[in-house]
DNA sequence: GTCTATATAGAGATAGAC
DNA sequence: GTCTATCTCTATATAGAC
């Protein structure tokens, strides 16, 4: 298993580094830097950029969704506190390492004219599967009467996963995890009953 | 004023190619391919690309604050109309040329922690006025009882840039125009009294 | 699986002629 | 103000030895 090792610490480094600067800011040469292999080495588990990026959409979808299904698939959670872990999840990416770190795919979101058309597949993936779990925490929530909101839930997951992946870019420039935090909290509440 | 005009068509270019791919995916010889002249004359006028991307980011904060402030300062504009017509802005941007097209200043955003100082800061003037013309106008639509939030106007004029921003980068990716459209009005209709 | 070495292309940038 | 020519550095990628 030492190989499986050496590609999990190669999409280690990849992903924070698309956290902070964006992929087309990613260079093989700074994943070699990271990790401590060559860069042919790098290419040897990820022949071509695009390999890597399939890769490292490939392992966040999972993480990140396995992380909401814990939270979404739990009985005895409303859906108001169902959607407050939820945009957890973001502040908690945001504030790792103590440096401001966007969505992996928030930042690849942006970039996505520059992306091959497999990574902006599997990008999409994470999207779609994300506005299904907050429309289903959002209908849930309007079922238990914890949450209020007009119109279908789709719409609205839709508008919600916007802001958070909106909210985590421009609390880099401007604000940081503080304002992000306080202003996730008041979409919340425009939510609450 | 030919000078000037070539200045203006080179800036053209690179909104246009900000918008569509980043300004780290953005080079001179695209520039030059755009524009019809070599890339040592882009140099002429833009002898960094720095000096390039804080000309834009000033002269694109110029523009669209002027088309903000014809809004803010309509004084026979409920506070809620004059929101409306803010969003309208943004929706008129992504659907430019019939490509979409983010906002620069949400592109850049992703990208600011590779943008020297210089740029970072002409980046956050960019999103400190709009959050204030933004407060302002949710502001006056609480004193109108056009709108109603709770909270400081403040914390959801953030609210309010973040998710247009996020929308931007999130339609192009999934949903398009047509989902930046309805959710933004699901976003208003939150607001609205 | 990792290395050295190399290939090829593109990047940002400058010198100096017209 | 624009051009040709060139420089230097970095990017992605491959060949082949260990």
């Amino acid at each position: 298993m030492a190989d499986s090792d050496t590609r999990d610490r190669i999409l280690d480094a990849a992903q924070d580094l698309v956290q902070r600067v964006g992929a087309n800011a990613m260079s093989y040469q700074h994943l070699s830097d990271a990790v401590g292999i060559r860069k042919a080495s790098i290419h040897h588990h990820f022949p071509g950029k695009s390999d890597l990026l399939v890769a490292l959409i490939t392992r966040y979808r999972h993480d990140f969704l396995r992380l909401v299904d814990q939270i979404a698939d739990r009985p005895n959670l409303s859906g108001a506190a169902k959607l407050a872990r939820y945009v957890r999840l973001f502040e908690a990416t945001l504030q790792e390492n103590a440096c401001e770190k966007a969505c992996p795919c928030g930042m690849l979101g942006a970039e996505v004219a520059t992306l091959e058309p497999r990574a902006a597949a599997k990008l999409k993936e994470f999207y779609d599967d994300n506005r299904k779990r907050l429309a289903e925490i959002l209908e849930a929530g309007r079922a238990d009467r914890s949450l209020r909101f007009a119109g279908a839930a789709e719409v609205m997951a839709w508008t919600a996963f916007a802001f958070l992946e909106g909210a985590m870019l421009v609390a880099r420039v401007d604000g940081g995890a503080k304002r992000f935090r306080e202003s996730a909290d008041a979409f919340v509440q425009m939510l609450e009953a």
